[in-house]
DNA sequence: GGATCTCATGTTTTT
DNA sequence: CATGAGATCC
């Protein structure tokens, strides 16, 4: 008991021994919500003497699921048995697997459907509705379907107001009937069917409400009506719900979430206690001034009045630079800095709008061998090579899956065209076949009547009896060893196999999936496909020691850094342009901004720039609206006009240039002009090792800068000597800006581009 | 049937 | 600019 409140403030306390009932807590960031939440639990168990049985905790993320468990076992000494703990989907993924007997349209074997699966889907709805993909285009129709089950919406509830969502509303028909064709659902149908089968079957869900008398929501504020929908319904016999979340970080909107979910929770729960959390305990006085500054001229919020015992704090640091290369190296001068001053790169995260805004943040760090690690880039599971493994996997759990087969039916290629492709298709159809079903039939049993001769018939029954000889033995070997027969006998390897360094990575994932799914001995098919479909790699993204992060500010949500870099302040990039016109959606950047500021201990840096490049050209921007929202005597950098005024002065020094040619900007600005801007000035100046070892030397620098264009230094065949890759052969070289884009071969690293100026690049004879 | 090219497209993306 | 899907060519 002691051990369990140690450590909590009143106000969590509070919230932690709240009576049974609803119980709303609004926790601003930082104010330890999951710590509140987690205790909570534990709280439940020890105290109350609450089965574990009998409580239902859901996330949103698998990390914060993860944490969860983790931190309850820390409370409770041991892992609870029978305590259900999850994300929404997960959670409804196995009350549905559960469920399947009662379930009209889908069996045991169900696969999840990811987004690109969807996407084929709606094309194939659209083909059969002899709709005009142009004119439709698959993506907002599949947003329209999304938001529509989002709202708990099915096909014969959809009311089309007008052409395009009369549109809509046939399309969503048809793709529910394709995906229950497929056994597959989509995300969204996790949650809705789950909903859906309650309603149905009260009697089922009688069952679920009176197991979980206690239920607890993490991030309430993400929750959708779909989602609020479940979890009233699971409540309604206890009413024991402990929601947990904030309107200020309400970020996901476009996803159907809606914060005014906590609203309405206060209004369909009138006796619910509401508990606010508003001591942080993350960020500086400083910080979270600048935070509620931020946030403060957005309507409607339950006033909470956030404090710190971190009095004062470093001002918050206001910068623009020329464009976003000098941006980047700017940033990268304070990450050095920050060392110096003893923090650690790892303390450090770089956060950004949009994801393409990393790309000049990493070639900057990469350039000068400042490690980093990007959040949620390509994902892992959604690449090409991986998708294709697992739509194999699939199909071999799933024949029904007809998107799976369609994918990698002539992947690798094994000359079946499209003609022939065509042909089993509609053959399959007018049988009222799955299309793999058919095939498999077509190549074992010799009865079959089929329309197939030659070439093509040689084809197809040799996919076929493979896929037959996969389903034999799919319940009786370990998933790894059915992934080894399978990319043997599809030659996987030597398809990918191009003889580029592309296609060495593309087979490395490869085998870094069939490792995943190797480290797990026992797990079957069915529970190896769940778990990727639903637990993304992002959730096991492993600490790389001293790396800086780079994210998105939705990335960021969640997470906590002594040091916050906040990039491209500018009205379209954040506020995004898609927003500007929209007083709902200015508001949630407004509330982006706020997470990012508030993910910071220490210092907040935020950045603009004079000229930013869109889509290959660069255009000047105004400092974001939201700057001006923040007090002067929070920030260091000045006004934005002396802000302004003093890039041009800058912009005026440069060698020959009044255009930005922002390839050279880089290194002439990054060792001078701007050391003023790096705090502490002092230790700026002394000067870094590591700082001066990445520069070229002042002669070289200067050269390259005033080279006057048309020179190159480099040319196809030289022979050249790089610090790290040692020697090669040019290949080719061309100006660039002010600046020489050599490639190289190196026999040791493979083919690199380099920028001349900083490569470091020594011609040998 | 497979490779190559062109053209449209581009915010965020917990599951 | 950079990517990917679809059309076109061989």
């Amino acid at each position: 008991m002691k051990t369990l409140l140690d450590g909590l403030n009143e106000a969590q306390r509070t919230a932690v021994m709240a009576p049974l009932g609803p119980v709303l807590i609004l926790a601003g960031p930082g104010s330890g919500k999951t710590r509140v939440l987690t205790t909570r639990v534990a709280y439940l168990m020890q105290e109350m003497n609450v089965d574990p049985w009998h409580i239902l905790a859901v996330t949103f993320t698998n990390k914060a699921a993860k944490e969860m468990r983790h931190r309850v076992e820390s409370l409770l000494g041991d892992q609870p048995r029978g305590l259900t703990m999850g994300t929404f989907h997960a959670t409804c993924v196995r009350i549905l697997r559960r469920e399947t007997d009662n379930l009209q349209y889908y069996d045991r074997d169900f696969v999840i459907f990811d987004s690109s699966d969807q996407l084929q889907v709606v094309k194939q709805a659209l083909k059969v509705l002899n709709l005009d993909d142009k004119k439709f285009p698959p993506n907002k129709m599949l947003n329209g379907i999304s938001n529509a089950k989002n709202e708990l919406i099915t096909p014969a509830m959809y009311a089309a107001s007008n052409y395009i969502s009369e549109i809509t509303r046939r399309v969503y028909s048809e793709y529910q009937l394709l995906l229950q064709s497929n056994n597959a659902m989509d995300f969204d149908d996790l949650l809705m069917n789950a909903v859906l089968l309650f309603e149905e079957r009260p009697d089922i869900l009688g069952k679920y409400q009176k197991r979980y008398e206690h239920i607890l929501v993490d991030e309430f504020q993400d929750t959708n009506t779909t989602q609020y929908t479940l979890i009233k319904m699971l409540a309604a016999r206890h009413e024991n719900l402990f929601v947990v979340g904030d309107s200020d970080q309400s970020i996901y909107k476009w996803r159907g979430a809606d914060f005014r979910n906590i609203q309405r929770f206060r209004e369909q729960y009138p006796e619910a206690q509401l508990i606010l959390l508003e001591q942080n305990y993350r960020s500086t006085q400083i910080i979270l001034d600048a935070a509620k500054a931020v946030i403060r001229p957005n309507l409607n919020r339950v006033h909470k009045e956030l404090f710190t015992v971190r009095q004062g704090g470093v001002p918050i640091v206001v910068r623009e630079a020329y464009n976003e290369h000098e941006e980047a190296e700017t940033i990268l001068d304070s990450v050095e800095s920050l060392m110096v001053e003893g923090y650690s790169g790892g303390d450090v995260a770089i956060m950004y709008r949009t994801n393409a805004q990393s790309r000049v943040l990493e070639e900057t760090f990469l350039r000068a061998g400042m490690p980093y690690r990007l959040v949620g880039a390509t994902a892992f599971y959604r690449r090409r090579e991986v998708k294709d493994i697992i739509a194999y996997l699939r199909l071999v759990h799933n024949p029904a899956d007809a998107v799976s087969f369609n994918r990698i039916l002539n992947v690798p290629p094994r000359g079946i065209g499209a003609k022939t492709r065509q042909g089993l298709l509609d053959w399959a159809g007018n049988q009222y076949w799955q299309p793999a079903g058919a095939l498999i039939r077509m190549a074992t049993d010799p009865e079959v009547q089929h329309p197939f001769s030659g070439r093509a018939l040689n084809a197809l029954s040799r996919f076929g009896n493979m896929l037959s000889a996969w389903i034999n033995l799919r319940d009786k070997v370990a998933v790894s060893d059915l992934l080894d027969v399978i990319l043997e006998q599809t030659s996987y390897r030597d398809y990918l196999d191009d003889g580029t360094t592309e296609g060495e990575d593309r087979w490395e994932n490869v085998m870094e999936f069939r490792g995943a799914a190797g480290e797990e001995a026992d797990i079957s098919l069915s529970a190896f496909l769940e778990q990727v479909a639903l637990v993304s790699e992002a959730d096991n993204l492993e600490e790389t020691p001293n790396a800086t992060t780079l994210l998105t500010l939705h990335a960021a949500k969640g997470l906590e850094f002594p040091i916050v870099f906040l990039t491209g302040l500018e009205d379209g990039l954040l506020p995004h342009s898609r927003s500007l016109d929209d007083g709902e959606e200015l508001a949630e950047e407004r509330r982006l901004l706020y997470v990012g500021i508030t993910r910071a201990k220490d210092r907040v840096y935020l950045s603009h720039a004079f000229r930013r490049t869109f889509y290959g050209d660069s255009s000047v921007s105004v400092p974001s609206r939201f700057l001006n929202d923040i007090p002067q005597e929070l920030t260091e950098g000045g006004s934005p006009s002396i802000r302004r005024r003093q890039s041009k002065k800058r912009i005026s020094s440069w060698p020959g240039s009044s255009s930005g040619r922002q390839e050279s900007s880089r290194r002439s600005t990054s060792a001078n002009q701007y050391s003023e801007w790096s705090r502490p000035s002092s230790e700026r100046s002394s000067g870094k090792p590591s700082a001066k070892s990445r520069d070229l030397d002042g002669d070289t620098l200067d050269e390259t800068v005033r080279r006057p264009p048309g020179k190159p230094q480099f040319r196809s065949g030289l022979q050249v000597r790089h610090s790290r890759f040692g020697e090669g052969t040019v290949i080719e070289s061309k100006l660039t800006g002010n600046d020489e884009e050599v490639t190289v071969a190196f026999p040791s690293s493979g083919i690199k581009r380099l920028a001349a100026s900083f490569a470091g690049l020594e011609i040998i004879e």
